[in-house]
This record gives C-alpha cells, sequence and structure tokens, in this order.
DNA sequence: AGACTGATTGGCT
DNA sequence: GCCAATCAGTCTT
C-alpha cells in the first residue's frame, strides 16, 4: 500500500520516525523495480532549525521545502552525491527528512547513488510519481529505534546541533 | 566574475 | 585520524 499525502502532511519528527522500516520502491526507465527498506533517517525542521536549508531563507535551491509535504528534495553536496529528501508537513512550513539509510546500503551519498537520483527528482511527488514511491508495509516498535544527534551539521549552534532528530532502526 | 562552502565517501597514513 | 574528489548555490567584489 502506498503511502499517501495524509503521512507526509504530518510533522517531520513524526515522519522520521515513522519512515523506519518503510519500503522505499525505485521503477528505472528500463522497467526494472527495485525495493529498499528504509532504516535511517533525519529530520530538518523550520527555518530557526540552523541545520537546515532552509535557515538561509527562500531560494531557488529551498523552494520546495516549503511546499506541502509528499515531494521530493534532492540536491548535490560535495560536487558528487545526490541527498533524498521528503518534504513534509504543511505549506509554507519547510521541513524535509534526509534519507540516510536503507537496508545492505549505508549513507545518504550511497543511497542517491544505487537509486540513480539526480536533478530531474526535485519536487516529484512521492505520492504520484511512477518511478519513486513509498510504501507502508509495518510499525516498527520504539524499543528498536535508536535517537542521536544528527550527522555532519558541525556548523549549526548546540541548541540544534543536540537535537535528537537522527532516527535509526537497530536491526535484529 | 570570483571565492567559499558543504546534511559524504573511500582510500591512505 | 586525515584528506582529496568535485560542483551548484550563495555570498562577496
Amino acid at each position: 500500500m502506498r503511502l499517501c499525502v495524509d503521512f507526509f502532511r504530518q510533522d517531520v519528527l513524526v515522519v522520521a520516525r515513522s519512515l523506519l522500516g518503510k519500503v522505499l520502491v525505485r521503477c528505472f526507465s528500463d522497467g526494472r523495480v527495485e525495493r529498499f527498506l528504509i532504516v535511517e533517517t533525519e529530520a530538518y525542521r523550520g527555518e530557526e532549525d540552523d541545520a537546515c536549508h532552509a535557515s538561509k531563507g527562500r531560494t531557488a535551491r529551498t523552494e520546495v521545502m516549503y511546499h506541502e509535504g509528499g515531494v521530493v528534495y534532492v540536491y548535490l553536496i560535495y560536487g558528487m552525491y545526490w541527498m533524498l529528501n521528503i518534504v513534509t508537513g504543511q505549506k509554507d512550513e519547510p521541513q524535509a527528512v534526509l534519507i540516510r539509510g536503507v537496508k545492505n546500503i549505508s549513507g545518504p551519498g550511497r543511497v542517491g547513488k544505487v537509486l540513480h537520483l539526480d536533478k530531474s527528482f526535485y519536487g516529484e511527488s512521492i505520492v504520484n510519481s511512477s518511478r519513486l514511491w513509498i510504501e507502508d508495509t509495518q510499525e516498527i516498535e520504539d524499543g528498536t529505534v535508536c535517537r542521536t544527534e544528527r550527522i555532519g551539521i558541525e556548523y549549526a549552534t548546540d541548541e540544534w546541533r543536540n537535537k535528537k532528530w537522527r532516527f535509526e532502526w537497530l536491526l535484529t
């Protein structure tokens, strides 16, 4: 069952936690379909969160984060890695979940690589897309979820850097 | 028009 | 633990 817009309209912290255990589905241009179990996510929440790209304001790059939840935000980092984010929340409420890891593929850069992401995914609807969507498969138990500080945001102030907005599903 | 930066990764010391 | 690879976005001149 494909996740619909009501799921992505929830607050980013709820969505980031709830995406653990869900399945990311990618249908490639040659018709091949691959499925990836989501095991690690991070939440970025609002202009006040100085680790969030939206803290720098509304620009061509961050524009899609201001849309209603349910669209894809991709961007190139370090000149070589496409980061996959899902926009969440209400319109004009810039939030997104970074998909940091799927089963057997650790690290957001490798996620983007295995999914063959590129700029053309910017703004794509994860609710309607025929090449990328998420399926509601199961609810996992809170006891199997680890929360830590977000990775790679050393530039942020303590208040935001210390928030435990990284969610990891501890398998087995 | 030019400089600097970064939600990373893999390889080497 | 350290560092290069590599480039769009953003800010400065």
